[in-house]
DNA sequence: TGATTTTACTGGCATATGCCACTATATTTG
DNA sequence: CAAATATAGTGGCATATGCCAGTAAAATCA
């Protein structure tokens, strides 16, 4: 007799372990889906945030995506050695580079949607189009700065 | 001028760049307040989960934290090497492996849980304690097997 | 019971992320 | 303007995760 009923777990009390394992599950759900693009869901993500910024320096992008600049330059190795995108340098201020999609990053993201549309309509339809909606507004709240300031500035601890 | 009026993103629409990106950032903030435990905050959720477990089998564990079992192992290294955590062959069927604290572990998850308590207070503040125990199910919802299998069998793309 | 299949783990390889140190530019100051 | 400081990226190192190809041991089948 396996524990089917489900023992408590971190992410029962853990808001951090909770959605961190929310993520793991979801990103395999849309990885299988995206598969056969090749890409994977950060490299569609990305590329995404690319196509609608325009070239766009990378400082910037990796605040968008509230990732560490070093991490996005690490992320975006992949992309680049495969042509998908490419670093310009910016003429007014020359520390400044700019990602943009080549025509073979557009393709590309041409075909991925596809298979994006089809992993986002498979959730909406197990999670609810409403659900959803709200879903990535509590999601986006929580990456927004002001979260992270009013986080910080909460007293933390208040056992007792 | 600086864009301050936030143009559109990919996690306006993506759910799983939303909560891709929510969990990056929670993530730091978490981490942040967990760093002077010299526990990372995914390796503070697996000692709670073993802790909670007692000598689990590595199957067993990846499956609850929503991981594929190599990832498990590979995590678990630090762990070992660190000595918070062993590896005590299984009596019955020698093809499995349980994981428990030792002393040590116990000792530095006692630490960490003080800061995590830390972090925690401070996100149910920010957030909200009500809001915050209705994001954990629904995170906890995403994270079930129920959900993966509703997902898979949904007809996906319905762009007409 | 011996061959086949399934199960639990390990190790190698690749991407995802973060921190820190260092370099090249800008910007600010004295 | 020259020196000090701030900003944008890069490269190295470490953890987080996943996939795939073994390996060993248990369960099933013929």
């Amino acid at each position: 007799m396996n524990d089917k009923t489900e023992a408590p777990g971190s992410w029962d009390y853990c808001n951090n372990s909770a959605l961190k394992r929310a993520s793991r599950q979801l990103g395999q759900l849309y990885e299988e889906i995206m598969a056969p693009s090749g890409l994977r869901a950060t490299q569609y993500a990305l590329l995404t945030q690319i196509k609608l910024g325009g070239a766009t320096p990378l400082k910037t992008l990796a605040e968008a995506m509230v990732m560490d600049l070093s991490a996005l330059g690490h992320t975006l190795k992949p992309l680049l050695r495969d042509g998908m995108v490419e670093l310009v340098p910016d003429e007014k201020d020359r520390r400044v580079k700019r990602v943009r999609l080549t025509e073979s990053g557009e393709a590309k993201w041409a075909d991925a949607q596809l298979l994006w549309r089809d992993a986002q309509g498979r959730f909406d339809r197990a999670f609810g189009k409403e659900a959803a909606d709200a879903l990535r507004q509590t999601m986006n709240l929580i990456s927004s700065g002001d979260f992270a300031e009013a986080f910080t500035h909460a007293k933390g601890d208040v056992t007792k």
